[in-house]
DNA sequence: TCATAGATTAGAATTATTCTAAACTAGTTG
DNA sequence: CAACTAGTTTAGAATAATTCTAATCTATGA
């Protein structure tokens, strides 16, 4: 979420997500939460933060990633069956995904709109409506 | 596609996209193209398989499935980053996704209706766009 | 009937992700 | 501040879906 950049901030949401605030929980976050909506996928985020000379093993990184989005820090992107995508940006919005890149590009949520979804099946509720534009090279 | 049931057909239609009409490709598109919509996953089309007595491997199962979706008989589904659905409905239309479940349920394409969708990227063009109501027990 | 290009297959390989059990650390308590 | 403990991290093994390989089969045209 926006704000998480000033670093004293993230222990505090840590801590109220019920997360301590490790080192590496810190400096993920603060990879992550830089203020501008990100997408990143483990592996990307392992890369970035080895680069960032950030010692953190995948299997953190993963537990991480869910953890921040059981937190309602991230929220999950399906659109490639081959990898999970996590998105910073938790607010009601969508996406373009260039298939051939692996990008996604958010769409605000006022700007794109959605109607006539049925009544859910008896028993269900609506949890979410996903929209994924897929665009590619002509 | 809904016509498909007709055996004879089959062939034909194999054909056409330069598909040998083999055994197995045969079966397996006489379980997909009843005539109703289905969904099926590799792993729930080879089991069905095996209980209909039909004889074809997991390989030969996938690679069915991707050269009846390249062939424009059956259309991907991304829902689920831990699996791959494939649809018998290629027409306009949109699902819902119980996700407890894994269970996809169609929607007609003219029921729902998306607006707004901005333009593409530079140099780039929609190919598609996915709506998922993901729904859950309340 | 034959030859052969295209298909199928078992099993190995790959890839993303999760699990495990041991080693570590934040936060608390005495 | 030392000791304790519950929660974390980690390397590496394990899993699961999918793809690859290379050997064996088969549809089909001559």
């Amino acid at each position: 979420m926006a704000q998480m950049e000033r670093r004293p901030d993230i222990a505090v949401r840590l801590k109220a997500a019920g997360l301590r605030p490790t080192r590496q929980r810190t400096q993920l976050a603060g990879l992550l939460f830089t203020g501008h909506d990100r997408h990143v996928t483990a592996e990307s985020l392992a890369e970035e933060s080895a680069r960032a000379g950030i010692k953190v093993s995948l299997a953190t990184v993963y537990n991480t990633l869910h953890q921040f989005e059981a937190a309602g820090f991230l929220r999950q992107v399906v659109v490639d069956a081959a990898r999970s995508y996590f998105d910073t940006n938790t607010g009601d919005h969508q996406h373009f995904f260039v298939e051939d890149e692996g990008l996604l590009i958010d769409i605000p949520g006022e700007q794109i709109r959605v109607s006539g979804v049925p009544e859910a099946p008896a028993g269900l509720a609506v949890d979410r409506v996903d929209v994924v534009v897929r665009v590619k090279r002509p």
